[in-house]
DNA sequence: ATATGTGAATAGGTTCACAGCC
DNA sequence: GGCTGTGAACCTATTCACATAT
């Protein structure tokens, strides 16, 4: 990416910095977290703590970012043993009555591709606007819910067209 | 994506259907594993056994995209215990002797940022082509090396500023 | 009829060249 | 001199319209 892109893209929101001298950083970076809405802490909540779901949980960068899992669901979690982890692991019965309370807009979705669309569903029934598709299936949504999808084997199969000889 | 695209797309490297009938959807599959350059099995190394690297160990995915993760590498990894798992944690000191004699050409990087750089020297001293890097740093590698980045952290931002009402 | 293949048209994104400002 | 801002030029990617084949 060279310069003039960068000034090009920040064009596009406003104008930021004050020519012949620079851009102010700790300014600019506000900006940029008011753009992505990350001004204050979004809560997220994950579902699925399989493998790859608990790696996720145990993630520390997302919060670093502006992140908050408040919460992670699972079908074998133990209603009882729910609160020991931090965040909690409930049962997915307990899904709607947290992103009620906890205003949730986003979801990371780290289930099986088999199960991954039924639990898109009770998702969107919940009202979550966006969902971070780990599982590896095209997911069905209506137009005002955004989703970004995350396909591990396709981005090796990617590395893998890169390296030919 | 429309279907014309899909067909402009696959034009860039040759014809594959016929025309009023369609594509020989096995052949079609054939040709582009061919392209993929994962017409075999191909061994890759993972750097990295932490919560990430764990959860990307067990991820079966892979296999199934004719990957196959021969071995993992670790800083913590018990030599002795090194065997036990499948595929086997080596401590870091084997990477080199595991790439050479498994003509290894691709690696997963799941290892802190802080080490990234100097993991990452490690895998080009030893010819590796192509790094998939869950690190979040740019990695600094010479041109004919690919670097494939999966930021986790930028996918929920991106979520993020398309989610704001 | 139905589906692919493709040149032309369109849209979108990147780079250039230079104007404007410290 | 050094850096940002921006219209124009350029390049790339997508869509359209239709030719071609079964």
């Amino acid at each position: 990416m060279k310069p003039t892109q960068l000034r090009k893209d920040l064009t596009y929101f406003g104008q930021f910095g004050t020519r012949g001298l620079g851009y102010d950083v700790e300014q600019l970076a506000a900006m940029i977290t008011g753009l992505l809405g990350t001004r204050r802490l979004q809560p997220v909540i994950l579902v699925g703590v399989g493998n790859l779901g608990s790696a996720l949980l145990r993630y520390r960068g997302f919060e670093q970012e502006g992140f908050e899992i408040v919460a992670a669901f699972d079908l074998n979690a133990d209603p009882r043993q729910a609160r020991q982890f931090k965040p909690p692991v409930h049962p997915m019965e307990k899904l709607p009555e947290v992103v009620r309370e906890r205003g949730v807009r986003m979801a990371i979705l780290a289930v099986p591709g088999t199960a991954a669309q039924e639990v898109a569903n009770t998702l969107l029934a919940c009202g979550i606007a966006g969902i971070l598709n780990f599982a590896p299936i095209v997911l069905q949504v209506p137009e005002e819910v955004t989703v970004n999808n995350v396909n591990l084997a396709i981005e090796l199969e990617n590395l893998s067209y890169f390296i030919q000889d």
